[in-house]
DNA sequence: CTGAAAGCGCTTACAG
DNA sequence: CTGAAAGCGCTTACAG
């Protein structure tokens, strides 16, 4: 800037006002300086103009793992709502390791991102308060900050797999098993809660060896779901507690006799598959979207209080959930 | 850090110190330094940083769309890359529409990203000069850079197309049909380059009608697949341009009678559908951990000379692509 | 082992 | 309409 200034023999403040587009500057001298900066390469350093203003117009994404479908609409529509504010994303990956995590919201707290979108990993945030305090602005998706006050945005959980279980159970179903992902995430808890519900009010008992709540690596799920489908009392309908999970099941099941199935997450040719597959399906964009835009109303100044919003999930029937129990 | 200094009562200097783990502190100052930066919530400010240092320990990432699975695993893949070199991520989705690429990437210069990983929308980066002259790293991935030299990491479009085409030949097509991506865009051209080379080589005729270039929306795909089907002479084999196109044809075709395909890219469950759906793979990972690699040697202060790097595609048969011609 | 001074490239507040 | 001075929060180069 200094070197256009002294191109263009004007001064540092007028170079400033040209790039800036600021008012005040004859076309004359606008021109000048517009070909000094042409001439000189010159692009403004962004980094000390965030040193003086405070604002990087820039929000941070923490996800758990970017190559996860599920993941790729939420990031876009963050995305989507940070352009319309003019600011970019910087993004990382916990996969699912609550201090990688930890490191990477604190490397984009010292980047000094004017906001934050979570999908938190660990349950212990407390690490946030003193960025919160000093003005960062955080709301957490599709799972709740641990211990720690704060905007979150969540699926409705319970709901969605008490809907899908009852489906099950109105298909004629009475032995039907859960398998779902680690029960340190919020998630999966609440989505066994569902189904404990459902049953409960069918007035159907759980025996322990239908629910299966573990690591969603194939080998994990396709053990739980061989146990099911086997034994003395075999299950004749599963429900899957997420697209991780339903995709290796639909595998498994390809293998062996057709059983009901029905999975948490829709998941792109879920409608294509013989038979079709019935999920809860969840809006994963909506959830960025409503996340990012209440990031951003925190941003521009409003103070309400930590609030939590469920979106609501939808059943899709396709086939795979209306399957009535096989003849034993 | 200065409240942290007067805080502690030591130096500006020494607070550095310790921030950074430099050595030369006492046990006892590092301390005593210690309780301030946690009584007083400071956490260094990385623009300032940035500033002094000329590093930003970023690096750019500027996609077609976050969301289409294949990006997904590139960008992990470029994640982990930059995370093992201490970077941050900073990305952007360029919509395929060129004047969005340049102004994201331009954003990102302005940020000071150390490189860039450009996934490119438009064919002229020209606009790019002055910052490559200013030292910026830039590789090229998917498609190559426009009227500049760059490095560029791609597939082997052209021949994998051809080898998939080649393989519908083997199994008695002659009549074979091409829907791809916009000729805007280098893979399509490229494998439609392929899909004659392996027509041609068999010494089978193209009628036009079998080549369909354009968006990859559905109802132009289905459209263009629906023709191909009908008329006068009718193709008995389509080969897709891509995983989107491929999709698309499924689903035409699972309410048509069964014609053979074969795909360009792999997606999840194209194992499991009926038929499974053939396809020429790409590693969508090795690219962006290929492309990464060599950003990062560059950044370490290798000045090679820009270059091109093919990755091999991979010929996955899975039932769709050794479907026999269907009697006339 | 420790610290005061200068400077990174901008913007802010002010004066002409 | 234009510009000189101060300062954002660090690090660099140097001196004690």
């Amino acid at each position: 800037m200094k070197d256009v200034a002294a191109h263009a023999g004007v001064g540092l403040k007028t170079v400033s006002r040209v790039v800036n587009g600021e008012p005040g500057v004859t076309p004359d001298t606008e021109r000048r300086v517009q070909e000094s900066i042409t001439a000189l390469g010159f692009r403004r350093n962004d980094s000390a103009r965030v040193l003086r203003k405070g604002r990087t117009a820039s929000i941070g994404l923490v996800l758990e793992d970017l190559a996860d479908p599920f993941y790729g609409p939420l990031s876009r529509a963050v995305e989507e709502v940070a352009r319309a504010h003019g600011a970019l994303l910087v993004n990382g990956s916990s996969a699912e390791d609550p201090e990688r995590e930890r490191e990477l919201v604190l490397a984009l707290c010292a980047r000094r991102v004017d906001g934050l979108v979570v999908i938190p990993a660990g349950d212990d945030h407390r690490y946030l308060e003193p960025e919160v305090r000093a003005g960062l602005a955080t709301v957490f998706v599709d799972r709740p900050a641990g211990r720690i006050e704060a905007d979150v945005v969540l699926s409705d959980s319970y709901g969605g797999a008490r809907e899908g279980v009852a489906h099950l159970i109105a298909h004629g179903h009475r032995r039907i098993g859960f398998i779902g992902d680690h029960p340190r995430i919020h998630t999966a808890t609440e989505r066994l809660r569902g189904y404990r519900a459902a049953m409960a009010e069918a007035g159907l008992p759980v025996a322990p060896a239908w629910e299966s709540l573990g690591s969603t690596a194939p080998e994990r799920v396709a053990a739980a779901a061989a146990g099911m489908l086997g034994g003395a009392e075999p299950v004749t309908a599963l429900f899957a507690g997420n697209n991780r999970v339903t995709v290796t099941v639909v595998r498994v099941l390809a293998a062996a006799r057709p059983v009901a199935l029905v999975g948490f997450d829709d998941f792109e040719l879920a409608d294509l598959l013989r038979p079709g597959v019935t999920v809860v399906a969840q809006d994963a964009a909506a959830l960025g979207r409503v996340a990012a835009d209440r990031l951003f109303t925190r941003l521009g100044g409003a103070r309400p209080e930590p609030e939590r919003t469920e979106l609501p999930t939808r059943l899709v029937p396709r086939g795979s959930g209306e399957l009535p129990p096989a003849a034993p």
